[in-house]
DNA sequence: TGCATAATTGCACTATAATGCAATTATATG
DNA sequence: CATATAATTGCATTATAGTGCAATTATGCA
């Protein structure tokens, strides 16, 4: 599922996008796992744009995606030395103007919506859902 | 001389460049500063193209650069938690082509031609030379 | 003061990557 | 089987970033 050969240089191109970085931050803080949906109220931007920041993180190796039902769950991959020690660095990283901190504010309240562990609601975030037709 | 407020992204943006990724790894592993003309014959790259690299990484608060003469020395900044964590997940990345071995090999070669620490030759590689003319 | 050389930079060009909208896929449920 | 919804993707557009050449700056030295 993963790539036996990942450039590293492609490893830091993952992170080098503030989204990507938002969602990887969220995640490492969190040591959670966590569905679009959950991602998209916590961050607060629209799902095809975490969807394709999410495929290029698992491309690159970061993350693990794994479906259940209608939802599919995101985790950190950290079973090589370089990705736990790349695990360090994000938790040593400064948040100068405490987004990440929000973020992670709001990752906690959603969470409190899970039932069983799961996630039961879709996005609540009136103006990210999809179905403003 | 540095910034005060570096974005973290800004920190994975300058490494997700292969050439700068070579440059940091090498002065990491070799723990040692170098001049243009030391990483040009080492990383065998055109002197404009690393000279642009380096002020990438420069501006990202990773290196900083002190002049001497006509040489300019470049050193990795290490004085922050995040800088320091990061030193250690670039020690862990895998070398899968074995890239950044050969490069170390050819740097640690250039770096018998120091006379009292300083360099006192300019670029080597007949290619790369300007004088080209 | 003139020349050689270490290093940097302006400019044009090319390649790569992020974004927003709309459509589509996949799954659960009445 | 029809509908709702979690998630993904095609496409056009825009923004960003790397490259090579040639010119320029800055310094040491004859």
């Amino acid at each position: 599922m993963q790539l036996i050969t990942i450039q590293p240089e492609a490893l830091f191109q993952s992170l080098a996008d503030e989204t990507r970085l938002r969602i990887i931050r969220l995640l490492a803080t969190a040591g959670e796992e966590a569905c679009l949906c959950e991602l998209v109220d916590s961050l607060r931007e629209p799902a095809y744009k975490l969807s394709r920041h999410l495929k290029i993180l698992r491309q690159a190796g970061l993350l693990s995606s794994q479906k259940e039902g209608r939802w599919v769950y995101h985790r950190l991959v950290s079973n090589l030395p370089h990705l736990e020690a790349l695990h360090a660095t994000i938790h040593a990283l400064p948040d100068p103007d405490h987004a990440y901190q929000a973020d992670l504010a709001r990752f906690k309240e959603r969470m409190c919506l899970r039932e069983g562990g799961r996630c039961r609601v879709g996005i609540l975030s009136d103006d990210l859902k999809m179905e403003a037709k």
